[in-house]
DNA sequence: ACCTCATATGTTCATTTGTTCATATGTTAT
DNA sequence: ATAACATATGAACAAATGAACATATGAGGT
């Protein structure tokens, strides 16, 4: 016989576990904040743009030429990018320039190549 | 008259920096790789297991109650989170204990939360 | 004022994704 | 072997997402 022999039955659970998860967990409004990050974060595309601004400001149209994809196609990813913060853009004249928004963005990009490149 | 008139249309862009971000993206393989960790992050219920586990290993049925949702539920999003290495798991005896799998996913999501908290 | 270029947005449509229900594994105890 | 339980999986459907088209806006030059 264990001391603490691990039930479960749908609702016999740990309770102490249960109550220090709820009691740990953000808010939910944080919780669709953070996921609508990684979210933007969840495409090829917008990865590459993110990537592409890593080494250099950029106007739309580089980024295009650079990828390989029409100006509209890039412009609607950017939108994206803007909506979560993930870019920041600067107009001069007719151009407008991209770059990340913060140094968070970076880590959280060499934080997710580390890990695929299983360390 | 400016010395770099930026000029873009369609094919007259900065081939330098054109240049310059293609060969610095890595490959499609690693961007594939890249976007299906971040597209595992970009879901609410997720978010809620990856923050869960940060406190403490638990077993599905923990989760499922602490979470307010059913086990069916929990186990298929579990196993998106196996799929991108994101958890690890352990079996004793009936149960299943989820972790994370490694330092690299706490940093990435605590780098999110500092983002959202925009400092 | 006009025209052109760089960028942004709206709409439609095909595909992907998350959830639920029902069922299947796999483990322990009898 | 059978029962009981923890977890996993498959199918079906609603909802979210992405690509591609056309169109709109905003800035500079004429």
């Amino acid at each position: 016989m264990k001391e603490k022999a691990p039930v479960c039955k749908v609702t016999l659970f740990d309770e102490e576990t249960v109550q220090t998860i709820r009691a740990n967990l953000p808010g939910e409004e944080t919780i669709i904040e953070l996921s609508e990050v990684y979210k933007s974060l969840g495409d090829g595309t917008r990865l590459k743009i993110l990537l592409a601004l890593k080494e250099k400001e950029s106007c739309v149209c580089d980024l295009a030429a650079a990828l390989s994809m029409s100006q509209s196609a890039i412009s609607h990813q950017l939108r994206v990018l803007r909506n979560v913060r993930l870019v920041k853009y600067r107009r001069e004249g007719k151009m407008v320039y991209y770059s990340l928004d913060d140094e968070h963005i970076l880590k959280i990009i060499q934080e997710g190549l580390n890990h695929i490149e299983h360390k």
